[in-house]
DNA sequence: AACGATGCCGCAAACGTTTGCGGTATTCAT
DNA sequence: ATGAATACCGCAAACGTTTGCGGCATCGTT
């Protein structure tokens, strides 16, 4: 029926609660008898300690909190997939949420992740949250965060993103070393971490190549497929076409690459194309697509591990790590 | 500090605990005026109800559990989206839990979601689960569980599926009336509903189709991208190549796809290809790939669903209920 | 024989809620 | 003025754990 207590077994085998606890835990002061005891009953009535009382007594919970954007960009299912790994081996379980984009339910699901008296937050920020008080509230409480990929300097917490700035110069530099010379860029929302430096790749590659840099060549957008679209509508609306589009994302530049070829376009000839974050399908397109690397499923692992350490740290001042992983430029049919 | 609780409250208001909490959640006994008095001072103080607490009182929990083979796959993200929506839109947040297709962990899963008193419980099999022990555990302690996708009839449960026999009949008709002969089938792991059922379909087709079923033509395998690389590697050995095939899902024709690129032959005019699930990217490669549309959306929206009704609904004797969604044929290039 | 050390276990409080029951003051009808 | 009805609130127990403290035997030492 309803499921075995502690106290069911002691009272079966003459114990007290205490003891039945502490024999469940190896306390060292019950003798190997009694444990045996306890424990074979234990498992003969299917017993299994209720992690909700345990938390309200210890305070602690072995849950996790993971807020992403949207579960169904490959590169975040794969990132959650990295945190779930390393969350089970340390005994862990993750509770999903997504913000769908939205500052709204970002802050709602930080209230009820603070209910919950999750252990900790690994998130990656929406793309309209301008506002960080939701956060500074888990920080007065001192629960753990951690941010990756879409971070924020305005909360001073670990964070863990790719080399987005060395990502999109390397990417850059390697259309300008094959000879295209108007380079357009499809940007994403401005005050994402993400887009702000990969379009500062973008412009110090132009420089350093001697490319004079222009406002014209790059449109602003978001960050989905259909903003690829739109946004290469607008490039075609320039005198001189670009030869080449450096996409903020391989989203965005699948997108693109269905409105080159609508427009009957040829890549590379007339036009290059690059992505990045490599999603496993780019390599797939026809061309495939040159895009850079991003490690997903290390994002997730060493953003778990990080908020580990600072859950398992009592350090009255706990510092906060910056981890900024290599990226890997892989060029492909389509530059 | 540490969070404010009822008692801080109560202290604060010179009013007894249970006065706070019925006043917060609007108890007709409590005055009005009592009552502004709570909830200014809560939101002064910034309290939320630490769940943990209620969830040991109340014996309920707001939270499911979902386990997936694996998240990173399209179609699981998908679903897990679905299912995170109706749960969001229901008051309840999901913990996420993937088996990576072993039945180990996924046993070990629904021991932990046990402990953490979740209110149900969502799965998808694992490929290699042949005990289904860990689920009658369930049953007996009355936790509902719903299976989607890949499910059993071992166990009486509700069920959400597509309509795995139609899609795949559909398709392979397709094929026949395009005039394709020599039609394989590179079909799933055995023991999955989802395997079986799209092989009969399969089946059925060349039945209906006037051709004739060879064993030769169906290799079994698994449901990655590598299973299509070697399934196709093995039909390579048939004396009269097959001239067109059919995938157990996206990934293997994904896999197939690529193996017959290498192999210089072409799609659709030296051999057709098909799918099953409709992945987002199988729409861009060239040619872009038949497919059978599997809403995955909906399979987790309506398996959320069910899971909720079963929840709120203290039938003694619930029966449990068993839905198919329809799939949809998409033909493209490949065919 | 007396003493301290050790091994093993129970008592009781606590974690933050919820809830049945009872109690007091106020109101209303008579 | 008396009674009953009503409005509002507190007491105390409970949910299933964990844990500090103290207690009783037993053992070894002198």
């Amino acid at each position: 029926m309803s499921p075995a207590t502690i106290k069911d077994l002691a009272r079966e085998l003459n114990l007290s609660p205490s003891t039945v606890s502490r024999a469940l835990r190896n306390h060292p002061d019950i003798s190997p008898l009694t444990k045996k005891r306890v424990i074979s009953l234990a498992d003969k009535l299917d017993y299994h300690p209720d992690s909700i009382a345990r938390s309200l007594q210890t305070k602690k919970t072995k849950t996790i909190g993971v807020i992403v954007p949207e579960i169904k960009q490959p590169f975040f299912a794969s990132v959650i997939n990295g945190i779930e790994e390393f969350a089970f081996a340390a005994g862990y379980t993750i509770i999903v949420c997504q913000s769908n984009e939205t500052y709204e339910r970002e802050v709602v699901y930080t209230r009820s992740l603070v209910s919950h008296r999750v252990a900790g937050l690994l998130v990656s920020l929406s793309k309209s949250t301008k506002n960080f008080d939701h956060f500074r509230v888990l920080q007065r409480r001192k629960v753990p965060v951690v941010f990756f990929d879409r971070v924020s300097n305005e909360i001073e917490v670990s964070k863990v993103v790719v080399d987005d700035y060395n990502g999109a110069f390397d990417v850059v530099s390697h259309l300008i070393q094959s000879g295209y010379k108007r380079i357009a860029h499809l940007a994403g929302p401005k005050n994402l971490s993400i887009s702000k430096f990969r379009l500062k790749g973008y412009k110090d590659a132009l420089e350093q190549g001697n490319l004079a840099f222009s406002g014209d060549l790059v449109v602003n957008g978001g960050l989905d497929d259909t903003d690829g679209i739109v946004g290469f509508q607008k490039l075609l609306n320039l005198k001189p076409l670009p030869d080449a589009v450096f996409a903020v994302n391989d989203p965005v530049a699948i997108g693109a690459f269905v409105a080159i070829k609508d427009h009957g376009l040829i890549i590379p000839t007339d036009i290059a194309l690059a992505g990045f974050s490599n999603t496993h399908m780019t390599s797939l397109l026809d061309p495939p697509l040159t895009t850079v690397e991003q490690p997903s499923y290390e994002i997730g692992k060493t953003a778990a591990q990080l908020l580990m350490e600072q859950i398992n740290s009592n350090d009255e001042k706990f510092v906060p790590k910056f981890k900024v992983l290599k990226t890997h430029l892989i060029v492909r049919g389509s530059t």
